[in-house]
DNA sequence: CGCGAATTCTAGCATCGCTAGACAATCGAG
DNA sequence: CTCGATTGTCTAGCGATGCTAGAATTCGCG
């Protein structure tokens, strides 16, 4: 028993410390510079254990991505339990969504920029990620309005923020009003 | 005089031939297909002809994002010059425009996904992405609401679509309610 | 025709993701 | 305690990538 556990345990000691150093190494320097070999040289150990536990860079980042979605939902319903009202819940909702994205861009890229190998929107879908919509899904339902199907309007809630997420980050939107942006997104979507 | 006009004719030919072929091969195979020594070989020229157009690969993406973004303008007001009233236009405007990115995802990649090196949103943002974008803001201004700067609206907008044509493309919104999601999506931000 | 300049190509660099096969450490049986 | 076998890890290398230096070629002009 003990000699094959406490393999089993270093064994998964090491791939969470592969999968934090490749997250650590991305927020530093993008995912461009996540190589093998860098990542093998920072776990100090040589690039084909990587491949030990995981089938490639693509799995890698996949596993950041779970992390990354872990997080978020956690983070979004720590957030909206703190606010009252469904209207406050919906901008505070949106508000800590686009901060999560612009303080983890490398995860946020990990989850939904790069190709991570998970299956979105099936029944397969690994079950973070069905719980980070999900946790959306839970304040935007009460402000979906009659009729419409709140799965339908959390989908395009999310799209409207990961929108502004994305092009602003990129530059591709003007930072300044960020804000006013988020504010008219959610007076006009949100039905309160 | 003939002779330098000459062969300055046919340097631009070739560098159209350069940007179409890489066109091509991206809506083809994918921009990751698109490698210097294949669109050398494409072209029948050798690898460092590329170089001599353009200062890399990120500057050619650049140029099909050009490309790309006067053609979308044109699709766009094509649209809507043909709608009539304004939530006919804007509901067509949308549609032409999720269209557009499913349609030519390599373009659409070009344009805002991937860093072809082009300014965004400033003074010295080229001339067809500008114009791309007051595209949209010449049918979504009439709808912006009152009190509310038709840019701030269109960025909004065009957010929006944005995540909506990325996210579903990635396979990570269901296919089936596009239609829907879209319908709700113009219901909600346009003020008719 | 033949020279000088412009153009194009060959060959190569460093780096990438990934893997085969050599090597070392560890385990269980006698 | 030793020794063979199994497990684990590493070294070395493959075929690609973007990009470039310097050789080779082509071309216009006197």
């Amino acid at each position: 028993m003990s000699v094959q556990e406490r393999k089993e345990r270093e064994r998964a000691a090491r791939e969470r410390l592969i999968v934090a150093t490749a997250r650590e190494l991305a927020e530093e320097q993008g995912w461009d510079a996540v190589t093998t070999r860098r990542l093998a040289e920072r776990i100090e150990y040589s690039q084909p254990v990587l491949y030990s536990h995981f089938r490639g860079k693509r799995e890698i980042i996949g596993a950041v991505a779970l992390e990354g979605a872990a997080e978020m939902a956690g983070a979004l319903r720590a957030a909206t339990r703190a606010a009252d009202g469904p209207r406050a819940r919906v901008v505070v909702l949106a508000r800590t969504y686009l901060d999560f994205a612009e303080r983890n861009p490398a995860v946020y890229d990990a989850m939904f920029q790069l190709d991570g190998g998970l299956a979105f929107a099936q029944e397969d879908t690994p079950a973070p990620l069905k719980d980070a919509f999900t946790a959306l899904l839970e304040t935007l339902a009460e402000v979906a309005g009659d009729g419409v199907h709140p799965g339908v309007f959390t989908e395009v809630f999310w799209a409207s923020l990961h929108g502004l997420a994305t092009l602003t980050r990129a530059g591709r939107l003007p930072a300044e009003y960020a804000e006013g942006r988020l504010e008219l997104l959610v007076d006009r979507l949100a039905v309160v």
